[in-house]
DNA sequence: AATAATTGTAATAATATTTGTTACAATTAA
DNA sequence: TTAATTGTAACAAATATTATTACAATTATT
């Protein structure tokens, strides 16, 4: 995760909490976060296919929560942005004739699924509810 | 961490930890991880300066470890590699006239923070010992 | 029906990060 | 003196991330 995905889709997610009756324009939205609108947009689109979100077009068009902010926790955020696993990437083709080179892409998911299985666990009970309540 | 930075200095480390009386040299640990040299040189440079190895010069030369297996837990090796934190970067010009874009990026640090210690507090208990006798 | 505001998305560009490579001075053992 | 090695600078190539432009499709309002 060496990018804003997760800040930008939380920070989108906190705006929509706090107003949860309303639609939301990704110009809005934008103008909160200080990033071009079509990023937003892109976002949004993963949280649509996430089912956080719901969007809908035309005039009086945006976006809005599509459940409870309660009943998001940051781990459905989480996973709906995520790239890559938190220790990162494995080296692709390591020495097959090396008996660390042979076995230690297996070795390395076993420690890959254990951490991320942190966040996952520790980012499950906290939910959008708790993180949007904080502000002001 | 979406790169492979911590997988390529648990793999040197692991090499090492095999043979703690050798001095090997990058060419030969190149050629089990399958990269070039000069990039495990500059790992190594990393971890020299992290006082997990030491690295002699000249004929015969070559890196090991700087203290047992067992005293380097792999906390040492990921802050070592280390370049971003777990859930990514945070957006740098948000909104100081909306609520949620002046205070957000105090509350990702919180965030940020926990979810980091998580990942230090658990590596912390796993040797790099622990690791490479995994092996053959 | 016409207008205005909006999403969705493709296409492209601009930046930043990551990885790879070449070259060579400095060091050291034999 | 020679051969093997590290350390590192400089540069190049490949990927990933972020930004921007453009516009068709949609929908509320007038």
């Amino acid at each position: 995760m060496n990018n804003t995905r997760f800040a930008t889709a939380l920070h989108i997610l906190t705006l929509l909490a706090h107003k949860p009756e309303e639609w939301l324009s990704s110009d809005y939205i934008a103008g909160s976060i200080c990033i071009n609108p079509v990023m937003v947009r892109k976002e949004l689109a993963v949280l649509n296919e996430a089912g956080l979100v719901i969007s809908r077009k035309g005039k009086e068009g945006g976006s809005r929560l599509n459940r409870p902010g309660g009943e998001i926790s940051l781990t459905d955020i989480y996973l709906a942005v995520k790239n890559s696993e938190v220790l990162g990437k494995k080296n692709r083709n390591t020495n097959p004739l090396c008996p660390v080179g042979r076995q230690i892409n297996t070795r390395l998911d076993d420690l890959y699924t254990d951490t991320d299985r942190l966040i996952t666990t520790y980012l499950e009970r906290r939910t959008l509810s708790d993180f949007a309540g904080q502000f002001r």
